[in-house]
RNA sequence: GGGCGGUUAGCUCAGUUGGUUAGAGCGCAGCGUUGACAUCGCUGAGGUCACUGGUUCGAGUCCAGUACCGCCCA
């Protein structure tokens, strides 16, 4: 074996082996309970990214940990499709030929699309399997693939005919680049700097007209123009006149002339006399951060219990629309914010979410005035086919220009932009496609059904399934039940139509003779309804995620009732990130309920971030990304594995943080030298005994002493992973394999190996290499697989190891020993007299090399381990003696432990004054200790009620804490 | 506005049923290279676990509040 791990020469034909083995493919066995995982397909267009590296780590750490447990693991990995993603990369390339998708047409768009797809769909994979994952690539899947496909028009018509589809012209969410209607939550929500622009809005007399100074004549550009000198602005447009105005309506405080004068009486009076007053209200003030949808005002709207306005309300004035000149109602919602603005909403049903809800309870009309490009339509009138940005400035423009402009602040809100490309969406009204979250649909063992509803009771009480089982699918972590309920509480219908070409195409057929659809699994060739074969397609395509939702039923075959199916769902666990939890996690749970009645998962877990060293976000844009390759390339894959899962907590982001990269691959070659070590005992053909359980308590302690290590990481390790604490376990086995194994037991293993004393300490060495490698497989496979049966060819010497490969060796599993007490008490008192000659050799400047004379006193069998201590201490010789005061004091270096004296002789190295100061340093040491532990046990509360075990153990410390007191006060007073 | 997190050593982070003197990696200081490993070994320094109050025999851990930081949803 080389001397250092080189993962570059191992990595790629250690991964063929396992390939070509065919483990990757699971058998399956009836008896056996399954264990699947379906892989969170990657899409086409990305490149391998940090949190693919995480995804694949986690899933094969899983997987690997199942299959050697001797479960049939089923992984299965596929490729998403990327709607949006791939559409618009194609329609790139198209104009970069100066071509657009509408030139060649719809087939040789897809002819393209396809071409670029099958080139892709192996190269994202490549670099997956560089981080070893041991994904069943017989079983790979694409969304876009014959059975998935047929799974989406099945499951769109069943939804169909149970009312759960449904078509209609309802608020989107558009993009104007995409040229395609998104579902909510494709839509990010980006604070923006912008303004808060207060316009007046005229109020209308009964007949009409305006109520304003010289509204009489009705024109709207009289009135308009009236306006400033009304105010007193005079010219001022932005200015501190035209800002003080509403404060000047809240106070009531004089105005500079009679019109403006007039306002506070009227509107501060609230509880005045309503029509007298109202008399002098000219002007109602709203604050918008969309000047340019004025235009399609329907309505204003205020806070029915808010006093400035209830005059109005009860007068039933209108208003008019600045720019455009519409005649709209003041209605009163709840839904307005008192203390928003001037606490008036301007209403524009057909462009904004909450307007439209208003709209709808009020019965207001909805106005288009955004085309689906971005413009200004007919009902804009003179703005029309001006951008819609183009128009906000003009709109503002020209109300500034008209006086109507109270005022221009500052002011920054969330503005919805496509998650794919970053335009500004557009809240617009369209025909869609939706499927009804909240509908109800009939009932069932799990009473009244929705798809919303379904997916809330698996997770929050459990599913009941067809064959009476019951199942409650948990988060890992925890936290995230908590933020999927309140999103399936508050959630709303889902927008599935896309104005895509790349996609699943609608499964609707729309009748040219009789106007009816039909919805059908297979292409039909006449309506179902007339008859007629005048039919056509429904032009859009589905939301990718739709697909996405069945992915993990349509992976295994459904609609078709296959073997796969029928062994390997529900799924064990879906892992995933948590940024999908709704978009896919809560998605795929409502559709597997729909399609199954069964849950597509017991668990979900959700991996955290991979963020810079910054802790920002990486992506494309900020070009803070980083290429896993690369680390792989430096480091080695089981490097970037065993960081990604060991340094952070289950489900926190964490840093890159290369360093740690570092520390993991030092590991590495740490379990490969100590490999290399113990493997350099064994001869050819060598075969080691198993350490038979019946016999461990014949070895020597220190035997029994790794061997009760052993099994408690083992259990630990096994508990932990059972838990989903990928993280504890690691840090659990790195523990162990390099504090405990490498750093203690191979050391005194060595003093044993050279003596060539009997018994030889192989037997145990090669067993917990054995045990260490298979634990550690499942996180680290390669170093691991070429150690246990590559280059290293520890199995070999295994007896009763046949198989071929680590990877299907069967993964540890404790043996239900009880802690050896005896050797873990032996040995931690001969690790504690190492160390404590250690620290003394550094504090009192002895060389570390020099051999040197030492005393220890105990009453601790410690006879055996006096070649172990002389070893690993540098002491020579060593004098075990019963009683510390037959040990010299004079010139002495002393450490006095519990348990233990340990002193050397220092002849003339060392100032007694030195000494004394150690000792007496010691001693308060051990009088805290016993004073805080007298303290504790004096309290007649604690030895009450606290557990027995808890105040025995705080006995047996105060007990020890005390010796030790009294051996150092004996040795201080020697001293003098 | 609603919800969910975080605040522990110089840095990045662990710490899941409340129970020894709170840990790791990196960094720092010092010593060390005759046979597993310098991708290493040994030793050490470094923390009033954000703050305030409460529950408890006992709180980094549970509860309430405060401050600051972050994320998600609207």
């Amino acid at each position: 074996m080389p001397k250092a791990y080189n993962p570059a020469l191992v990595e790629g034909p250690i991964y063929e082996r396992w390939q070509r083995s065919g483990a990757f493919t699971p058998e399956i066995e009836p008896g056996k309970e399954p264990y699947s995982i379906v892989m969170p397909p990657p899409n086409l267009t990305g490149e391998l990214h940090l949190g693919h590296a995480m995804m694949d780590t986690v899933e094969d750490v899983l997987i690997r940990w199942r299959r050697m447990q001797g479960r049939p693991a089923l992984w299965l990995p596929g490729v998403d499709h990327a709607a949006i993603a791939v559409h618009t990369l194609i329609e790139r390339q198209l104009a970069a030929e100066s071509l657009t998708r509408r030139d060649i047409g719809r087939e040789a768009f897809l002819e393209r699309t396809w071409a670029f797809v099958n080139r892709n769909r192996e190269r994202i994979f490549a670099q997956h399997k560089r981080l070893g994952i041991s994904a069943d690539w017989t079983r790979e899947r694409f969304t876009m693939d014959p059975g998935p496909a047929l799974a989406v028009r099945t499951i769109f018509k069943d939804l169909y005919d149970k009312g759960l589809i449904y078509r209609g012209n309802r608020l989107i969410n558009w993009c104007p680049f995409d040229q395609s209607a998104l579902s909510d939550l494709e839509v990010d929500h980006k604070e923006v700097n912008s303004f808060l622009w207060h316009v007046r809005y005229p109020l209308l007399n009964a007949d009409g007209s305006d109520r304003g100074v010289g509204a009489g004549s009705g024109g709207e550009d009289t009135t308009l123009g009236s306006i400033p000198s009304a105010l007193g602005a005079g010219s001022g447009g932005e200015d501190t006149t035209l800002g003080s105005i509403p404060s000047a309506v809240g106070a009531g405080s004089g105005g500079q002339d009679t019109t403006l004068g007039s306002i506070p009486s009227a509107v501060g009076a609230g509880s005045g006399g309503q029509d007298t007053t109202l008399g002098s209200i000219d002007f109602i003030t709203i604050a918008t951060t969309r000047p340019e949808t004025i235009v399609a005002d329907t309505a204003i709207a205020v806070h029915p219990e808010d006093p400035r306005y209830k005059a109005l309300l009860a007068a039933g004035v209108r208003a008019r629309v600045p720019v455009i000149g519409r005649k709209i109602p003041i209605i009163a919602d709840e839904a307005v914010e008192p203390e928003f603005g001037a606490g008036a909403l301007k209403v524009t049903p057909g462009h904004d979410p909450t307007d439209f809800e208003i709209g709808e309870r009020h019965s207001l009309p909805t106005i288009s005035a955004i085309a689906l490009d971005g413009t200004m339509n007919g009902e804009a009138g003179p703005y029309a086919g001006l951008d819609r940005f183009a128009a906000r400035d003009a709109i503002v423009a020209d109300l500034k220009a008209q006086g109507l402009l109270v005022k221009e602040e500052p002011h920054t809100h969330s503005v919805g932009h496509c998650d794919r490309c970053g335009t500004i969406v557009e809240p617009l009204m369209s025909e869609q496609w939706f499927v009804a979250m909240t509908r109800v649909y009939g009932d069932g063992r799990n009473g009244p059904r929705s798809l919303a509803g379904d997916a809330l009771k698996a997770v929050i009480e459990g599913w009941a399934a067809p064959d009476g089982t019951r199942k409650q699918i948990k988060m890992v972590p925890e936290r995230h039940t908590r933020v999927y309920q309140n999103w399936l509480e508050h959630i709303r219908d889902w927008c599935i139509s896309r104005q895509l070409w790349w996609g699943h195409r609608i499964p609707v057929w729309y009748c040219d003779a009789c106007g009816r659809m039909t919805v059908a699994i297979a292409d039909p060739t006449h309506c179902e309804h007339c008859g007629s074969g005048q039919i056509r397609q429904d032009e859009d395509t589905l939301d990718t995620w739709f697909s996405s939702a069945l992915w993990p039923f349509s992976t295994l075959g459904w609609p078709e009732d296959t073997r796969d199916l029928r062994y390997f769902y529900p799924t064990s666990v879906m892992e995933t990130g948590y940024d999908i939890i709704f978009l896919w996690v809560a998605r795929m749970i409502m559709m597997g309920i729909f399609a199954l009645d069964q849950v597509p998962f017991e668990w979900v877990y959700f991996h955290g971030t991979v963020r810079d060293d910054n802790g920002e976000r990486m992506s494309k844009s900020k070009g803070n990304g980083v290429d896993p390759e690369a680390l792989i390339e430096r480091y080695g894959s089981d490097a970037l594995r065993f960081k990604l899962i060991t340094a952070g907590g289950t489900g926190n982001d964490q840093r890159l943080e290369e360093p740690r990269i570092e520390a993991a691959r030092n590991f590495a070659n740490k379990l490969w030298n100590a490999s290399r070590f113990v493997l350099s005992y064994l001869e050819p053909g060598q075969r080691i005994p198993a350490i038979d359980p019946a016999a461990r308590a014949s070895l020597p302690a220190e035997d029994r002493w790794i061997l009760s290590r052993l099994d408690r990481a083992v259990e630990n390790a096994g508990r932990l992973m059972e838990r989903f604490e990928l993280g504890e376990a690691g840090r659990e086995m790195h523990e162990f394999v390099w504090d405990e194994y490498c750093d203690w037991y191979l050391e005194i293993a060595k003093v044993r190996l050279r003596s060539g004393e009997e018994p030889s300490p192989l037997p145990v060495l090669v067993h917990v290499l054995d045990t260490a490698l298979r634990l550690l497989h499942p996180y680290m496979p390669y170093v691991t697989e070429e150690i246990w049966s590559g280059s290293g060819d520890l199995r070999s010497h295994l007896e009763d190891e046949q198989r071929a490969q680590l990877m299907t060796a069967p993964f540890p599993r404790p043996t239900g020993a009880p802690a050896d007490a005896d050797a873990e008490r032996e040995l931690s008192l001969v690790l504690e007299i190492v160390r404590a000659v250690r620290n003394l050799r550094r504090e009192r400047n002895i060389d570390a090399g020099r051999w040197i004379e030492a005393y220890v006193a105990s009453d601790a069998p410690l006879s055996r381990h006096t070649a172990a201590i002389e070893a690993l201490a540098r002491v020579r010789p060593l004098h075990l003696i019963a009683n510390a005061a037959d040990a010299p004091s004079d010139s002495v270096a002393s450490a006095v432990l519990e348990g233990a004296t340990v002193v050397l002789p220092l002849a003339g190295l060392v100032d007694t004054g030195a000494e004394r100061a150690n000792l007496e340093k010691q001693r308060d040491e051990a009088q805290q200790q016993v004073e805080s532990l007298e303290r504790q046990l004096g309290n007649e509360a604690f030895t009450s009620r606290a557990p027995e075990k808890v105040v025995a153990e705080a006995r047996e410390r105060l007990e020890a804490a005390r010796s030790r007191l009294s051996a150092v006060e004996a040795r201080r007073a020697e001293l003098g």
